[in-house]
DNA sequence: GTCTATAAATGGATAGAC
DNA sequence: GTCTATCCATTTATAGAC
């Protein structure tokens, strides 16, 4: 966060390139090993070995292994947050909720590892740090203003609203991994939640198979 | 599973109810370990010594740690079958499934652990027995017959009726742990479903605070 | 059925040479 | 910045005495 001050020379710019793009692959090396193994099936030695490295030599770059799924959660965080970037939110609130379902049942049901992670506290003794939380807040904060433009009101209603896209994407993960046996049933979720909470008439549901 | 012979010594069957009764109390220590140290974070040296053994005399009464795991999860299973046991289901359509969501509801916000252990897979390469997993079986097919019951033909609906009661409760541990947050919204959220699903003019929903 | 002893591996982490 | 060496705790699990 610190800008680099003008009169260091550029050999530490590079050095701390460097260091950053390191940093970013055992991260990316250890996003691969939390799919392969599980959120908690996670070892310092098969990470570094994973990037050629001694278990030893990870510390130069994190200070422990919760520092490692810190960073990792805030990643994650990052990742999600930037998937809201790019998409049009409709004026229909109807058709804006549809997105921003779709966005998070498909992203949550990618990655079951990242999903417990952001979302669940399954690793003894972690949480993450003030800095990495902030952007999971951030993430709220940006899914609660879309809501919000939606229509949407109350707390509660919110409430409502998560658990029930948050259900289909546990669900998913849980029952049907790598399926869309519950991701086809978002567009029906949102209608339902659409009738009851908007008050409008949402197009009629489909009764065909 | 076996019966006892006729002519087999009473000695051995009281030796049996000990080995039974034993076993037992080792399991409800680890429930109570796990709700305090998260479902990854038991060993069998803490679970030996909270029943005032060493570890090694586990292996009288378990084969392996996932045994241990393998066993709570049968457990956790029979205790969800049981609670539907004694209760009514009413005749009327809306009010069986707002019963059964906060029996579910209700059972899965008790134990962080528990649902983890029941509903996600969270322990690296642990899977539950066929004998175990039979339990779970027989649960969904409690569930799926009340719903029927309550007028539910679609297997799509089904799915989206679990994914509505997971999602609460998931975010019941998750957001407000030993709190009512989401417990409070199941009414709401049941007469949503009702509506949607059942096509029944349900209450309409109170607007107060 | 429980213990002691012990194995054999793995875990995360530190010190210091290069 | 990476390595070797090392530490120390912890893990699951087995063998055998009592």
């Amino acid at each position: 966060m610190a800008s680099t001050t003008p009169a260091e020379p550029r050999r530490r710019d590079r050095r701390r390139a460097r260091h950053e793009a390191t940093k970013q692959e055992i991260l990316d090396a250890a996003w691969q090993l939390l799919r392969a193994d599980g959120l908690n099936g996670l070892s310092l030695r098969a990470l570094a070995h994973a990037v050629d490295m001694e278990p030893q030599s990870l510390y130069t770059y994190f200070a422990s292994k919760h520092a490692v799924y810190d960073h990792l959660f805030a990643d994650g965080n990052r990742e999600l947050l930037a998937r809201f970037e790019p998409i049009e939110i409709s004026d229909d609130p109807h058709e804006a909720l549809r997105t921003i379902a779709r966005l998070f049942v498909t992203f949550v049901a990618e990655d079951q590892a990242r999903y417990e992670l952001l979302f669940l506290r399954t690793i003894p003794d972690f949480e993450p740090s003030p800095e990495s939380y902030a952007i999971a807040v951030e993430v709220f904060a940006k899914g609660h203003s879309v809501l919000t433009a939606a229509g949407l009101g109350d707390d509660a209603d919110f409430d409502l609203w998560t658990a029930l896209v948050a259900g289909l994407a546990s669900q998913q993960l849980a029952n049907d991994p790598g399926g869309d046996r519950y991701i086809r049933l978002i567009d029906d979720a949102v209608a339902m939640f659409a009738e009851h909470v908007l008050g409008k008439q949402a197009p009629k549901r489909d009764t065909n198979a």
